[in-house]
DNA sequence: GCGTACTCACGTCC
DNA sequence: CGGACGTGAGTACG
């Protein structure tokens, strides 16, 4: 494998490939940084606040092919109603509202969701005795269990997918060590976190979900109902009641049902119920009642419904990926007979307009991926000229620049031996190393743990992860050597409106997966001129100063999550500093985010009788496709001179977080 | 308030 | 590999 790696790099053969080196001056911080590729859409995003009826009327002259029998306003209007309670300050414009049926609601005493909410909140607290820790310590506030934003929603996805890893790797490793039996590492961690209210949006709405945006996408169920997007662990339609009637919130179509899509933006959705009595052995029609009440009653009222889209998992087969795609309506519904006989209540959803793409994107991807539509200005299909055993695409739909300059290379260049006070020698495993096995030296130099799960997600970032090596007697398919065997992702170069070259993946990326390693020449620290670094823009620098974050959440430590707010901060073992200006892969067009969706860890392993230190980027959580990929470039620390250049530049990021500068 | 019914999960086993 | 199956969480509802 190595091997293989090195001789694609011919640094003095005086063979010089012109697919890959292309003259264009790298433009990679003259430009700033935009959170997502899909920014057209950005101004378009829903505020958190929803306006309500903000289609209201457009509904209203375009009647939808079948007319509801009984014109009723949109249920939205009880949201309205729990704002006004809420906040009595806000003036509410009736006669710009079509709601005159709902007048006598809107005088009603009671607000019909909130107090739902807060009566689960507190049936919640009472069991748990962490709570008025969790209020004190700021993890969650009382107001965030009710009303998330960006942030809460990414804590909370954060906390329970390390929270779920670490599970998972108890669990990987329990068949040598008798411990006990952690099966479902998903529900254990979500009961975990429910049990301390640790969860946002808790309070069921209509319409957008603050924190949430058109395009996240979720590898679990219990993901969307930890941050209020759909409250349901299992079934397909979530609703509530307002008033004695019910209302459709959102839905997940998964394809268990035959949901059928004319196109994108349409779905066809089928009501919940099954069509046989297994007691009774006999066809049975869907009834209208729980979901099904709530989608017609929606449909009725012309209520926004969420969308989340489930598709298989194209990494992990048996597994499923949803995507949130935004707030449709249903234009029409009727009852079919189904396979059985029996009769299916089916809900035609239309996307609302306006909209950022998010299931469409996927459709495209598909699309390119099976070379039925071809990709708008594309300009090579493999930047890596098969360095890379999966292409990497380069793309450029802003502008005539054609392609980087620079070599592909996928190895380090001049790597330094690492010095370790153990021997550098491999382990010497049959096969596979086995997570539990502590007679592993590299589990042992990993202090116990395999530091990925089976499906080869890291599971805890540490000051140093141990990967078996070349020098380990163990197999080249060994699970511990995640972060050499190449892209397993494909990748796409692409121009950013004005940040120069960026790096996104076509494919959905589960937090902690291996992304690639930052490859190029190591330059000696002793030699390094500082001068070299600020005409250097493709520099990566472990010694520069860089935001703490928190990434890793033990399940002992939940218990006083909140107290431990400490981020992880590592020493490096030994400073690195690698250069791609010349020679590089992927890595080098990655561009600095203040906010970013990838992070570093520095990992360890033998060749040659030497340890060597690489840097492999992960995800940080989970990333849809075309996503920019970013990390945190940190900041150089000599900057006390004040006339000297500090080689920091101007940070574009966007980020509600930016620093303002970087490098 | 509590038990029960219901559901477009998920992992495992064969 | 695919389908059956067992254990499920959260919610609504009686």
């Amino acid at each position: 494998m190595e091997e293989g790696l090195c001789k694609n790099f011919v640094p003095s053969s005086g063979f010089v490939d012109k697919t890959k080196i292309v003259e264009v001056k790298p433009l990679r911080s003259l430009a700033p940084v935009l959170p997502k590729s899909l920014q057209s859409s950005h101004s378009l995003r829903y505020p958190s606040v929803f306006p309500p009826f903000i289609v209201f009327e457009e509904v209203q002259e375009s009647q939808p092919s079948s007319p509801p029998p009984i014109p009723a306003p949109p249920i939205k209007s009880y949201k309205i109603l729990v704002e006004e309670e809420e906040t009595p300050h806000v003036v509410h414009d009736d006669s710009s509202t079509p709601m005159s049926v709902d007048d006598g609601q809107k005088r009603g005493p009671q607000p019909l969701n909130s107090c739902k909410s807060s009566q689960k909140r507190s049936k919640k607290t009472k069991e748990s005795h962490f709570d008025s820790s969790f209020s004190a310590g700021g993890a969650i506030s009382v107001a965030q269990r009710d009303d998330g934003d960006r942030e809460t929603v990414n804590l909370v996805l954060m906390t329970y997918d390390s929270l779920r890893r670490r599970l998972c790797q108890l669990e990987d490793a329990r068949e040598l060590n008798t411990t006990m039996s952690i099966k479902r590492a998903d529900l254990r961690a979500s009961n975990a976190l429910s049990a301390k209210a640790f969860r946002t949006n808790m309070k069921k709405r209509v319409g957008a979900v603050p924190g949430i945006d058109i395009g996240d996408i979720f590898f679990l169920r219990m993901e969307m109902v930890l941050v209020g997007l759909h409250g349901q662990s299992m079934g397909g339609i979530d609703y509530m009641t307002a008033k004695d009637e019910t209302v459709a919130l959102s839905i997940v179509s998964s394809g268990v049902y035959d949901d059928e899509t004319e196109d994108d933006d349409v779905l066809v959705y089928s009501g919940q119920g099954e069509n046989f009595n297994k007691k009774d052995k006999h066809v049975i029609d869907q009834k209208l009642q729980r979901g099904n009440l709530a989608l017609d009653n929606s449909s009725r009222r012309q209520n926004e419904v969420r969308v989340i889209r489930g598709l298989r998992d194209a990494v992990n087969k048996s597994a499923k990926i949803y995507v949130y795609d935004g707030l449709y309506k249903i234009q029409d519904s009727w009852i079919e007979k189904g396979k059985s006989g029996g009769g299916v209540f089916k809900y035609k959803f239309v996307r609302l307009p306006g909209q950022p793409s998010a299931f469409a994107v996927w459709k495209s991807v598909q699309k390119w991926k099976m070379g039925s539509s071809s990709r708008t200005g594309l300009i090579l299909s493999d930047l890596s000229n098969g360095v890379e055993s999966i292409p990497v695409s380069l793309v450029n739909e802003v502008d005539n620049e054609k392609c980087p300059f620079f070599q592909y290379f996928n190895d380090l260049l001049h790597p330094k031996p690492f010095s370790l006070a153990q021997s550098s020698y491999g382990c010497s495993c049959t096969k596979s190393c086995v997570p539990g096995d502590l007679s592993c030296s590299c589990i042992q130099r990993n202090e116990g743990d395999f530091p990925y799960t089976s499906t080869a997600v890291l599971v805890s970032r540490k000051q140093l992860v141990h990967e078996c090596g070349p020098m380990c007697k163990c197999f080249p398919n060994c699970k511990n050597r995640v972060s050499q065997s190449g892209l397993k992702l494909q990748m796409e170069v692409f121009k950013t409106k004005d940040r120069g070259w960026g790096l996104r993946s076509l494919d959905p990326i589960r937090a902690g997966t291996f992304i690639c390693e930052y490859t190029g020449e190591v330059i000696d620290r002793a030699k390094v001129n500082p001068y070299r670094e600020y005409n250097d823009e493709y520099i990566f620098n472990t010694s520069h100063i860089y935001d703490p974050f928190k990434w890793n959440y033990e399940p002992s430590l939940l218990e006083e999550i909140s107290s431990n707010v400490s981020s992880e901060d590592y020493c490096m073992p030994s400073p690195l500093i690698i250069s791609s200006k010349s020679s590089g892969n992927v890595a080098r067009f990655m561009n600095h985010s203040c906010s970013p969706n990838v992070f570093w860890q520095p990992v360890l392993y033998a060749e040659n009788n030497q340890s060597y230190l690489h840097i492999a980027f992960f995800a940080l959580r989970h990333i849809p496709p075309m996503s920019e990929l970013t990390y945190d470039y940190g900041c150089s620390g000599h900057v006390e001179g004040s006339n000297a250049p500090n080689g920091r530049k101007k940070c574009l990021c966007g980020s509600s977080k930016c620093r303002g500068s970087f490098g």
